[in-house]
DNA sequence: GCGACAG
DNA sequence: ATCTTGTCGC
């Protein structure tokens, strides 16, 4: 399968069609019909969507009722795509492999409907901006947990490649903090071959572990894969490797990046420029 | 077995 | 992420 152009709602669709006429199927079917039950809110919200509304009469919600209708044919696609991601985790570096840190860039991506609005700045070590870029892509895969890369690596690439040139990238959701060990910033990592940071709002993996009195890191199946930053008055932020750098560095980097903000620098400010563009674009 | 679940 | 006014807190 190509994932890279993968088609979710293509693939639902698909499935969908599958149904003969008259007969029903329940949404946990689909999902698992799709490669993974995880993906169960996602269809729901997406049999919302008017694209699907001719499938409402085929759907149920209880999955208790007889004679569901449930052979369909599929090559589950979540399935593969978890698998492609534990098979490019073995391609993440976890060591420092950058010649310099002066060049922090970071991105983030804001929605409206089926379009992506992506933002990346370039910081010097003054956390001075250098550089900046933005990009409107369709996106064509929902949001399910675990699988966000495949959301939004695409519109990150595409605005990422519009920089002139930067040491590091710090991105929006977690590296190798990830169930399959394969997170947003090691997608666009490896797929970049360069040096990424994932930084999370909330864990996906894991728990969180103090250490030390002032030191706590995420914790999984007795491993430390990331780290956490916790400050007075904001919610806590979960460090996690990209690509091409160690835990140690990634948190020293980021730390070096946070003013009074809940975001760090690289992350602040593409939100604000993706978020006015959406919005702008929006009026107009 | 049940629940949790990046953006 | 997004839909959204007033409102709690520093």
């Amino acid at each position: 399968m190509n994932f890279k152009g993968f088609d979710f709602y293509n693939a639902l669709r698909d499935i969908l069609n599958q149904i003969p006429e008259g007969e029903k199927a329940s949404i946990r079917d689909l999902a698992l019909s799709l490669g993974d039950i995880k993906a169960v809110p996602t269809i729901r919200t997406a049999l919302d969507k008017e694209e699907f509304s001719g499938f409402k009469e085929k759907i149920l919600e209880t999955r208790k009722a007889r004679g569901l209708f449930r052979g369909f044919v599929t090559d589950y696609p979540l399935k593969k795509l978890a698998m492609l991601q534990k098979e490019m985790a073995t391609r993440v570096q976890q060591i420092d492999l950058y010649r310099s840190t002066e060049f922090i860039a970071g991105v983030d991506v804001s929605y409206e409907g089926e379009f992506a609005y992506a933002a990346a700045v370039v910081l010097n070590s003054q956390l001075e901006i250098v550089d900046q870029a933005v990009s409107k892509t369709r996106v064509n895969f929902p949001y399910i947990p675990a699988y966000l890369a495949f959301r939004e690596a695409e519109p990150i690439k595409s605005v990422v490649r519009l920089l002139q040139h930067f040491d590091i990238l710090i991105i929006n959701g977690h590296g190798v903090a990830h169930p399959g060990g394969f997170g947003l910033a090691c997608h666009v990592g490896v797929e970049l071959d360069k040096p990424t940071i994932g930084v999370a709002k909330s864990l996906l993996t894991g728990k969180a572990k103090t250490v030390s009195g002032d030191k706590s890191v995420i914790e999984h199946a007795g491993k430390v894969i990331g780290s956490v930053i916790s400050r007075p008055g904001f919610k806590p932020l979960y460090v996690s490797v990209g690509n091409k750098i160690s835990l140690e560095s990634a948190l020293s980097i980021v730390k070096n990046t946070l003013l009074d903000a809940y975001l760090p620098e690289p992350l602040r400010i593409p939100h604000l420029l993706a978020t006015s563009l959406k919005r702008r674009d929006k009026r107009l």
